[in-house]
DNA sequence: CATATCACG
DNA sequence: ACGTACGTGATATGA
């Protein structure tokens, strides 16, 4: 027998500092289990154990701390974000079907000791695995030590036998107590003999064996008379040192190695760990199968029939008036597979059956919306009877999740799905991968509403993200024209001026390099040039544009480098990324992401048309290029001020709330009222930096930063932002608020009741903290902005579907809507646009939004 | 696959 | 003593 005995908190500890901070979208702290995972891993493999025993610490006061008070006393505490996993980990390896040991009152070293003599005492073999040198003492016969080690995110081990012992210190392990009697310990808080150091211990320990020959024949001894000072005056403490450094061998425990034997791996509740700790890597390296396999699950659920194929899906649903469906969507965006649950049975299809399905406006509940709305615009079909979609529900339960995966959230939640039983006559074939799922649905779809309406997120939920899903879909479908032709040209243009700003680069230079490699450009602006170095990156000097800016008027290829950064920008990421993706019809469709964001907001990819440049005059350019089809034109409305208005309702402050009703211009308005004068006493320059503490409030302002942006001392930016908070006395109320029900609540939320949670608030470190700060200031603002303008795209949606126009909503871009119209409807399309923005909600202070018609985005603006 | 950079609100 | 504004996505380099 080999029995492999882990010291818990020592690799866990070791774990932790080792492997980089790590933690889910969640905020939930996981770098100490992944390396732990990682290190048991090896070991197994290493070590090829018969048997495997944790060993972890309990918090109450342990046999040697009883003896003496000052051990480990000062030892830090565990950080917080440690803490936080040593339970996970804990019930992990139970999962895993390991055996966890602790023990009233006895130390994980303990609990390593009292196996360690068992095995050897019955002839079996121990393997103790550790961080701490500690634990040495134990190596005999058959006991060795394996003292692990993270670096660099990667786990290995040093193998100590006696041989090895002996090597490093020159004594046999057991007497490792006697050395470190007389050394001590400072982190282990064990006193040792004054003045007595390893190099003295080790070899009073190799000469004399141990402290009580030591001590027995002090004045025969040969020692120099000051270290035989120091060993009189230190005996006691040499004594009670030696007591505390020695491991007990006799806790109260199990040791019979048959008792670590690996049990059955618990599937469902591995795979709802993993899930939570989003380890799904690790979870394949622990062969773990993430279908939660039904011989495993907790309590065994009834099978389900599963009906392959069948001719009349759609009369059975018509039947039971209701189903829950998963569909599996194709490339091509049509159906490939369905499945649905209905009556207590799970029907699998082709999916030809879904346009019936749509059409029939039965509630119908989801997994995904957004792809069948597609389906539907595409089919001329509009489906009336979504009752609920399970991914959007999920994301407001918790919208920091990577990933919406019916099977790992039915494992999270809890709501096993049962094992599918294919009906007599019928073959699973090419539903086994879709059954498994669509299994788990109806009890997490249960699971979700009960959820959402304990979060009161029924509203939101329903009158906001489902609708919305319809309304992406559409503007997905319908996507925005590019002018392809014109845009190569521009292409062109670009890389002639690319080139040449290149070779007058390599020219003061003096050499040819990859410009697009900063680590390259950054060894020949600050070592060949000479250029002063101003910031550092963690692989070498920073050479962003604040960097070059500060750099300007240095050197003359500091100007070259800002151009050319600029246009192959322009070049790489907009003209070819944009022409990659075009379709044969001219336009591009981009795909809008609706469970991404952490504060509501939609994002767009492939191609991402919410970043497209305006800034610059250049980069405006590219703007031309998306226009609107012949006889059309584009309608742009863009909200003024959305979130500094959100900002002044919810804070209620009467003088920002003032402001924003009296019409004036709000960066000046702001200027007047910190600076304490007329309006018209506002030069530019205070408009600006007032617009820069207005923008600055809005993230959870720094006075660092604010003096970074408006280039201004840092005293300076400080006095800008008292002075704001002087003025906005209401907003500094909000802020403190905010942060207090944070941290009370451990979330915040928006006007419509959108959720973030903020364990960072939780967090042991300063500046993880002070960045949890910061996103509860701001998540409610950007997030309640979010959620005015989905509404308000609703409305928009609803109103040109009524009034039968052929306008459309075709993008958004956070605080901007733009809606693609035949020309005739220009004058109509834009009188709903504004009037939907505006009256989305109503706040305390009036919203705004501004409206332009053209034949280009350009135009539009 | 991580890092640096830069485009947007 | 340290790090420094909120939220995104795409591209290129280099280990």
């Amino acid at each position: 027998m080999k029995l492999l005995a882990i010291d818990g908190n020592s690799i866990l500890n070791r774990a932790y500092y080792g492997v980089k901070a790590l933690t889910t979208k969640n905020g939930e702290f996981t770098n100490g289990i992944y390396g732990f995972l990682n290190i048991l891993l090896k070991l197994l493999d290493e070590v090829q154990p018969d048997a495997v025993a944790c060993a972890f610490d309990l918090r109450a006061p342990t046999f040697r701390h009883k003896m003496y008070e000052g051990y480990k006393a000062q030892r830090k505490g565990m950080p917080n974000e440690l803490a936080s996993q040593l339970q996970p980990l804990k019930d992990l390896l139970r999962a895993l079907g390991y055996v966890i040991v602790e023990c009233e009152g006895y130390e994980a070293d303990d609990i390593l000791g009292t196996l360690a003599k068992a095995c050897g005492d019955a002839g079996n073999d121990c393997v103790i695995a550790t961080g701490d040198r500690d634990s040495l003492q134990l190596v005999g016969e058959h006991v060795t030590v394996r003292l692990a080690t993270t670096k660099m995110g990667q786990a290995s081990s040093t193998l100590y036998d006696i041989e090895a012992v002996q090597e490093k210190y020159g004594v046999m392990p057991e007497k490792l107590v006697d050395v470190k009697a007389l050394m001590g310990d400072a982190s282990d808080n064990i006193p040792g003999v004054a003045g007595v150091g390893e190099k003295t211990a080790c070899s009073l320990i190799q000469q004399y064996q141990d402290l009580d020959f030591l001590y027995g024949h002090l004045d025969e001894l040969e020692l120099k008379p000051a270290v035989r000072k120091k060993l009189t005056e230190g005996k006691d403490s040499a004594y009670m040192s030696r007591t505390l450094a020695k491991i007990c061998c006799e806790a109260p425990i199990d040791t019979d190695p048959t008792h670590y034997l690996r049990g059955e791996i618990n599937h469902p509740a591995a795979v709802a760990l993993f899930a939570r700790l989003e380890m799904f890597t690790m979870q394949d390296r622990w062969k773990i199968d993430g279908s939660v396999a039904p011989a495993e699950a907790v309590e065994p659920l009834e099978p389900v029939r599963a009906v392959c194929d069948p001719e009349d899906l759609s009369e059975i649903i018509a039947r039971e008036g209701k189903a829950d469906l998963l569909v599996q969507m194709g490339a091509d965006g049509e159906p490939s597979a369905l499945a649905a649950w209905c009556g207590g049975a799970l029907f699998l299809t082709r999916g030809t059956e879904l346009p019936e399905l749509l059409r029939s406006g039965l509630p119908l509940r989801v997994w995904s919306s957004k792809p069948l709305y597609k389906f539907g615009y595409c089919n001329r079909i509009e489906p009336t009877g979504i009752a609920f979609d399970g991914e959007l529900a999920a994301y407001l339960l918790s919208p920091t999740s990577a990933t919406y995966d019916p099977l790992r959230l039915a494992a999270q939640y809890g709501t096993p799905a049962p094992p599918v039983k294919p009906a007599e006559g019928t073959l699973m074939g090419e539903y086994a991968e879709l059954a498994p799922q669509a299994a788990a649905i109806p009890a997490l779809f249960d699971r979700l509403e009960e959820e959402i309406a304990a979060h009161e997120q029924g509203k939101l939920l329903r009158e906001i993200e489902m609708p919305l899903a319809q309304v992406l879909a559409v503007m997905e479908c319908e996507g925005f024209a590019l002018d392809s032709a014109a845009l190569r040209d521009y292409g062109e243009e670009l890389d002639g001026r690319i080139a040449s700003l290149q070779e007058g680069i390599f020219e003061y230079a003096g050499s040819r390099f990859n410009l697009n490699s900063p680590r390259q450009l950054g060894d020949v602006l600050f070592v060949d040039l000479g250029l002063p170095a101003k910031k550092k990156t963690k692989t070498g000097y920073s050479t962003n544009a604040d960097v070059l800016e500060s750099l300007r008027g240095k050197h003359p290829i500091i100007e070259l480098i800002l151009e050319y950064r600029k246009l192959s920008k322009l070049k790489s990421t907009y003209v070819d990324g944009l022409l990659k993706v075009v379709g044969p019809d001219g336009r591009v469709r981009s795909t809008f992401q609706q469970t991404e964001t952490r504060t509501g907001r939609i994002s767009s990819t492939e191609p991402n048309l919410q970043n497209i440049p305006v800034r610059t005059k250049e980069g405006s350019r590219l703007r031309a290029f998306f226009k609107a089809r012949e006889g059309w034109k584009l309608i742009d409305a863009d909200y003024s001020q959305i979130e500094l208005r959100v900002l002044a309702d919810i804070s209620g402050d009467p003088q920002m709330i003032e402001a924003f009703r009296s019409g004036q211009d709000i960066h000046t308005r702001t200027a007047a009222q910190v600076l304490g004068l007329p309006e018209l006493m506002v030069t530019p320059e205070m408009r600006s930096r007032a617009k820069a503490v207005n923008f600055g409030i809005v993230y959870g302002i720094g006075a660092f930063s604010l003096s970074q942006d408006i280039g201004v001392t840092v005293a300076e930016a400080d006095r800008y932002i008292k002075g704001y908070l002087e003025t906005y006395a209401g907003v500094k109320r909000y802020m403190e608020e905010t942060i207090r029900s944070a941290r009370e609540n451990g979330y915040v939320k928006t006007l419509f009741g959108r959720r973030r949670y903020l364990p960072e608030l939780a967090a042991s470190n300063k500046v993880t903290q002070a960045f949890g700060e910061r996103v509860a200031m701001n998540t409610p603002i950007q997030g309640t902005a979010a959620d005015i303008i989905k509404i308000a795209m609703i409305r928009v949606f609803e109103r040109l579907k009524k009034e039968r126009m052929r306008a459309r909503l075709i993008l958004q871009v956070h605080d901007e809507l733009l809606v693609e119209a035949p020309e005739e409807e220009i004058a109509l399309a834009t009188i709903i646009l504004k009037e939907e923005m505006e009256n989305a909600i109503r706040l305390k202070v009036p919203l705004e939004a501004d409206t332009n018609a053209g034949y280009n985005w350009l135009d539009a603006k």
